[in-house]
DNA sequence: TGTACATCAGTGAACGCGCGTTCACTGATGTAC
DNA sequence: TGTACATCAGTGAACGCGCGTTCACTGATGTAC
């Protein structure tokens, strides 16, 4: 039966969303068309009205949903705060899309690969921008070597079985890039203090 | 046709080491039973009586592989120079397995995961007793910080498309890791001086 | 040491299953009058 | 504004395919005499 166009683009976002959560949660392979359909409340059948095949969706998801975080960011350490906590550990299906489907989105097809490759362009960009640093290079230095670190040890704490371990791991990756922070912090204070001298 | 014992022990392990090239390379469900055997030089009927079940084998190709890994392992600086190369980012294939694997493993049965949480807690351990700082918690802290920060940095350069962007990621951290390594060694040359006035 | 036979690792056809994808059909929508 | 009809988003059965797994069979191995 014909809906309206209005329901139309309501259902093809409403898809993309429940794709997002699935991919993220069971990754691209363990997700069929059909569950993405269900989820949606819609039959797989009509699936091929809104994507030309698997593939696309999983580029058009990836695509829609780095979006959909990206808009989300505000502050840096807040973001780091949440990154590296139990509660973004566990809810990998709302999570950040890199630390979950970047390792499988390096065998997708390319545009799949290029919707992540752009943001961790993206990323590592952004966390540079917000850095306070002063000279160029390490603030880009600090962003790169920190987000590797968050999105590692991310990995890493979902991995591992021992919970206490998994809490370690997250813990102490985030008190490591505090130092750094601080560090940071104070050669600036130092620096603007010498040049007031 | 029967083949000798020894020829069946050597066949199993033939399984066992083009397994963990082949799931590194693929990851575990791009890969089937058939091209596993196949590229062991045997045919698909005869994996059963190797193995009880793809699960099966995919358990005991982690095991093997972390364990030969472990035993390759020798100085520090050495294993992250060579973790944060170009050659380790584009050897998937006999690279390291939890940077490859990690994200794939989280949806398998308990026998493959277990099996790469116990790598990841024998890899702290180990970098942790490696590393030159006095204290026990600075050392397990700069362990695990360093050790997520070179699986990030590898899944994050693996994930890029733009080469130059990639290459930066691996520089970038390992500056950033070197960067801490020397920062410990003249807080440990200061204390031994201390101690000794 | 040589021979007859039981064992069993490996072979390859066959199985059932779930997947991505297709397609004839349905019926609500939106348009022409 | 009301009616007749063309459009087309969604339905659900069906498809071909590759997968993990099974099984009757083969023939070299290793043992009993």
């Amino acid at each position: 039966m014909k809906v309206s166009r209005e329901q139309m683009a309501e259902k093809r976002q409403r898809i993309l969303e429940v794709a997002g959560r699935l991919f993220r949660e069971k990754g691209f392979e363990a997700v069929s068309v059909a569950e993405v359909m269900k989820a949606a409340g819609l039959t797989h059948g009509g699936f091929y009205g809104h994507f030309a095949s698997k593939d696309d969706l999983i580029a058009q998801t990836l695509c829609s949903t780095i979006g959909a975080r990206k808009g989300a960011k505000r502050d840096l350490r807040a973001f780091m705060d949440e990154y590296l906590s139990s509660r973004h550990r566990d809810n990998r299906a709302e999570g950040c899309v890199i630390a979950g489907l970047a390792a499988d989105t390096l065998r997708q097809a390319p545009g799949a690969r290029s919707a992540i490759a752009d943001g961790v362009q993206a990323q590592i960009d952004w966390m540079s921008k917000q850095l306070p640093d002063l000279d160029e290079a390490s603030r880009r230095r600090k962003a790169i070597a920190n987000w590797a670190a968050m999105v590692g040890a991310t990995i890493l704490a979902r991995t591992t079985t021992d919970p206490a371990l998994s809490d370690e791991i997250l813990r102490e990756t985030q008190a490591w890039i505090d130092e750094g922070l601080d560090r940071s912090a104070a050669t600036i204070s130092d620096t603007v203090k010498s040049r007031a001298d």
